[in-house]
DNA sequence: CATGTTAGCGATACCGGTATCGATAACATG
DNA sequence: CATGTTATCGATACCGGTATCGCTAACATG
């Protein structure tokens, strides 16, 4: 703890003014050059013993920090990986960077976080931001970035890893799932469950395009077999649980005869869920809740709704690891899209007993 | 977008090897020195507007993102605020992560994540390595670090904003609730709701320090009232849901004559009260439910748990906010602890009518 | 003893920006 | 016409590290 009184580089705490000490102060007080003291704190070769010794107590005793601002401006790589996600409202993406921050552990490389809102312009801006710290790797969810977008993260020269969607064109790498994919496996798995009248509950549409896929791919598998949603219930407003219940409550109202409500998260299923055990009744028997991701929540809930597991844990370690294979290790791996296929539990048969 | 053979600042995309461009590059495409053109960019004065469009526009050809490494180790402020939590597993820390962003949006700032996994050594470790990034200002969850990690706390010279509790000494900005009250007052509140014989369920104690304060504070007030937990079911594992349901099965079959479960937190009473709804019978009206967070799922529940509402997003946003004054005003904020009192809901009375 | 080899260390030039100060040209002023 | 003022711009020195190359001394070798 250096204790200045005319430099810049401060802050005061108490009456005190401190300042973070350097290599050069460090190299003065081990009363070697900077290059040595570099070459000491790195365990570099070409150090000996004694004066390694020397350097890491001069250190210790300075309390010393290297300042990573100026190793990665000199040596070109800031083993930093920058992640942009949509949300942070439930917890599908912090699943995601928990996966991508465990992953990266240990490396050397360190995660910096973003959040877009659901909003292309907003994403742009902070994928923008991102990149002016020189990112040795950036991962960005879905693959519809706008195309001024996409020539930015091109110009970026370093690996673009889009993690989520599946359904389009990768820059360079691309972990996920396919939406359209679920959502037609979901209603397919319904329709052989025996399920005819559905009714349809989302929220953010207009933002969310992967939820969008996924009702698109349902709907494509109903007009199939010559059906469609009895009836729709769309909000604008975010995912939640209350906003399901409430949109659930409105559809049971006016169209009780359904036998499956299709959701476009768990989070608006769970409230579906709710709305449907106050109501109480034989509406739990008779109307099979479905959302999507598989989440904890609704895997523990009394009663079972019908969902696709989304991998999220596992898209994140894969993302993590595609940016550390493709920094600190030689080559990045050959292998450039990761697919995954979400598992559906909780498809009950029509009129099941009460439970 | 500059295509070169022979520099090592370069990343492969197909088979084009692609340059990010400089200030110097943009400069000299302009026709105009290093210096003009930075001014340019930034917008300061001395530069014509002649100019000032010359330069932008070649900046703009070039697709010309500047060099956040080079600008913070030159103007020796990086505007990054480093976040240290401790877990990504539940809502609540992404929430305050998002308030966070949320306030400095906009402020040029950028927030950097960590995850602790409420290990104290890899927190240590972490905010090392956060620290060598020069943030403007560092926020840290709890009170309670080492003496060790407060050391190098202080000695980065920066705003620290201790983040979530409340019950300990600051290094210098404190924001948060006191847990240990939280849990005397959540156990006043049953206690006058006419619960006596009481239970505790909870996970991850040995590190969880809050939460282990809470169950403290929640006992003190039980003592005075020649009280205790007839029954405590404890599991070293984190905190879900899964694992409330699992905790409350085993405690509701040894000792079905509670009238109240205190759980650790939201996700675990979440998991007892699905328990106590797949048991049926007269349990759900005989024993009260009761945790901690007010989480949007506890309030939306078919049948009301008792919880304390932890006010995260808003601890988040005044982080956040702390953050931004103390870095882009001229003076930090005066005020240095701000303290919020959970409020408490779904306190039923004893023997309530079913639901 | 002359020469080669090696270990250990330091001087210097970067990395890509910004702060500072000085230079230049155009114009106004007495 | 000499001088002062202002607008515009560039040269230079940093910021705090690392890469590179060269130097020196100690030691081995013929």
């Amino acid at each position: 703890m250096t204790v200045l009184g005319a430099s810049l580089n401060r802050h005061s705490i108490g009456k005190l003014l401190v300042r973070k000490s350097t290599l050069e102060e460090v190299a003065a007080a081990a009363g070697v050059s900077k290059m040595t003291a570099s070459r000491a704190l790195r365990g570099v070769a070409d150090v000996s013993t004694e004066t390694r010794e020397k350097v890491l107590l001069a250190a210790e005793r300075l309390s010393y920090i290297g300042n990573r601002l100026a190793l990665s401006l000199s040596s070109q790589r800031t083993n930093l990986v920058a992640v942009v996600v949509p949300s942070m409202s439930n917890i599908v993406f912090p699943e995601v960077l928990a996966g991508i921050s465990a992953e990266l552990e240990g490396s050397g490389m360190q995660a910096v976080f973003g959040i877009s809102d659901y909003d292309m312009a907003k994403e742009h801006t902070i994928i923008r931001d991102m990149l002016s710290w020189q990112p040795s790797a950036i991962v960005v969810t879905g693959l519809d970035q706008p195309q001024e977008t996409v020539r930015m993260l091109r110009n970026a020269a370093i690996p673009v890893i889009q993690i989520m969607d599946l359904d389009g064109t990768p820059i360079d790498f691309n972990v996920g799932l396919s939406h359209g994919r679920a959502g037609e496996d979901m209603a397919r798995a319904l329709l052989t469950a025996g399920r005819r009248r559905f009714g349809y509950i989302g929220s953010a549409l207009s933002r969310d395009l992967r939820a969008r896929k996924r009702k698109a791919g349902f709907e494509r598998v109903l007009s199939e077999h010559g059906l469609g949603f009895v009836e729709q219930q769309i909000d604008d407003a975010f995912s939640s649980i209350a906003l399901g219940k409430h949109l659930t409550q409105h559809m049971l109202a006016s169209t009780p005869d359904l036998d499956c409500i299709y959701y476009s998260n768990d989070d608006m299923a769970t409230g579906g869920l709710f709305a449907c055990m106050e109501l109480g009744g034989s509406v739990l028997g008779d109307i099979l809740i479905a959302g999507f991701n598989g989440l904890d929540l609704a895997v523990a809930l009394p009663v079972r709704i019908a969902t696709s597991r989304s991998p999220r844990r596992i898209i994140g370690e894969t993302a993590g690891r595609l940016a550390r294979q493709a920094v600190t290790a030689g080559q990045p791996s050959p292998q450039k899209v990761f697919s995954f296929v979400p598992e559906i539990t909780g498809v009950s048969a029509l009129h099941p007993s009460r439970l």
